[in-house]
DNA sequence: CAACGGAGATTGTCAATGTCAAACAAAGCG
DNA sequence: CGCTTTGTTTGACATTGACAATCTCCGTTG
């Protein structure tokens, strides 16, 4: 709200009539996503975001070519802040599996919550373009990334013996899992404690039969 | 469609002005559960439902009371399904944790895949009224059936130093990340083998800390 | 038996939305 | 100066969710 209304001044000195510096496709990013974090991705309205930017209601479908248009170009976008995210939070190799795991586990959790904007959007493939281009190599940036980092671990000595690209993806899926249902409340409902380091340490514990003894968990809630 | 053509008739019979024998109610959940898994949860449209089950366009409003009505009905009635499938999928106790979570995640995406149209509807709290009473048992004994797997397996000599419940909402995360993933095709899209029971192995075998060997895994493919 | 009240269902309507076609303005270029 | 291109607006249309009013049947009550 506060960067609509420093730009909307602007926006409209030249709005009648003229262009918009060529910079309208990225404030209409900025506002969409602002917009999703705020009501969701599903009671998203072109009209709406044009109406916070101060524009008619056919350029944001004009920039985008429809509405999925607007919400691939969010979830492209979306994956490169996860990179980023991701990248400075899981810097340095992990002194064990388990510290991986849940440094990994709550970096995706922290995006999701510090970015619900674009989070939200990355992973509704029923409302975007799954085959644009850009959407792709973003979506397979992030996953490349997610392998690095489980490279990287193998190479700091972590021998899982099984195939990087099926751990990187069992990775994802319990950081996914335990993310999107801690979204939905699904989690606090049922677990009376579900801080992050909670769920996934007492989920390694389960998943290793019992036999790991209770080690480094810098327990630093939420 | 078939049982469409097969209904229509016998509603148009009584349909002008008259009751549907009580069961419109059903009617409309079977058509919008059809619907959802033919267009998915976000292009349903009362509408079209209405249309399919040959009734006027404001006859599933009346029923449910909006759009959110009828979804919440559906959710309710997908967690109790679910309820029945994971019962008759996981009727004994696991000989190991690893066998347990194996049969758990298949059963888990087994049922999102044969039931697509309420399993949509289930973790979508934006589209419900999450607060509605039905809704909420259900969802509460769904979870209570998944505790009643993990303390039996607990019974069944399976010591995880753990709180149940707190295993269970892990074991519930990791089930629904690698479901959902694999229904976004984004597990198919970076992991060759994608079958449940590649990612579940692989997956406890990393969590184990890559100690547990290679052991009881009826490789049954998806 | 007749009046009645209510549940089930319909019709009509309204505002909001996504999308499209046409018009329009500004800038670049011959 | 005229032409094309790009960015943006205007106008229009079909669809949708929601609401109010109406109608029809059925069981109840007097």
């Amino acid at each position: 709200m506060s960067n609509k209304a420093a730009r909307k001044p602007q926006a409209r000195a030249r709005a009648v009539g003229t262009h918009f510096d060529g910079d309208l496709r990225r404030i209409l990013i900025d506002a969409a996503a602002q917009t999703i974090s705020e009501v969701g991705c599903d009671r998203l309205s072109l009209r709406d975001v044009a109406r916070r930017v101060g524009v008619s209601h056919a350029a944001p479908a004009h920039h985008f070519g429809d509405k999925a248009g607007l919400l691939t170009a969010i979830a492209a976008e979306g994956f490169h802040r996860f990179i980023d995210h991701m990248a400075t939070a899981v810097a340095s190799p992990a002194a064990n599996p388990r510290a991986m795991l849940i440094g990994l586990g709550r970096a995706y959790a922290e995006f999701a919550e510090s970015q619900p904007g674009y989070f939200d959007v990355m992973f509704r493939p029923a409302l975007i373009h799954t085959e644009d281009p850009d959407y792709l190599e973003a979506s397979d940036a992030a996953f490349a990334a997610l392998l690095a980092v489980v490279e990287m671990c193998q190479r700091a000595g972590w021998n899982t013996g099984g195939d990087s690209r099926a751990i990187a993806a069992a990775t994802w899926s319990f950081a996914h899992g335990i993310t999107v249902l801690r979204q939905y409340g699904s989690l606090q409902r049922h677990f009376p404690d579900p801080t992050l380091d909670a769920v996934t340490t007492i989920a390694s514990t389960l998943l290793a039969g019992a036999e790991l003894p209770e080690t480094t968990t810098p327990s630093r809630v939420r």
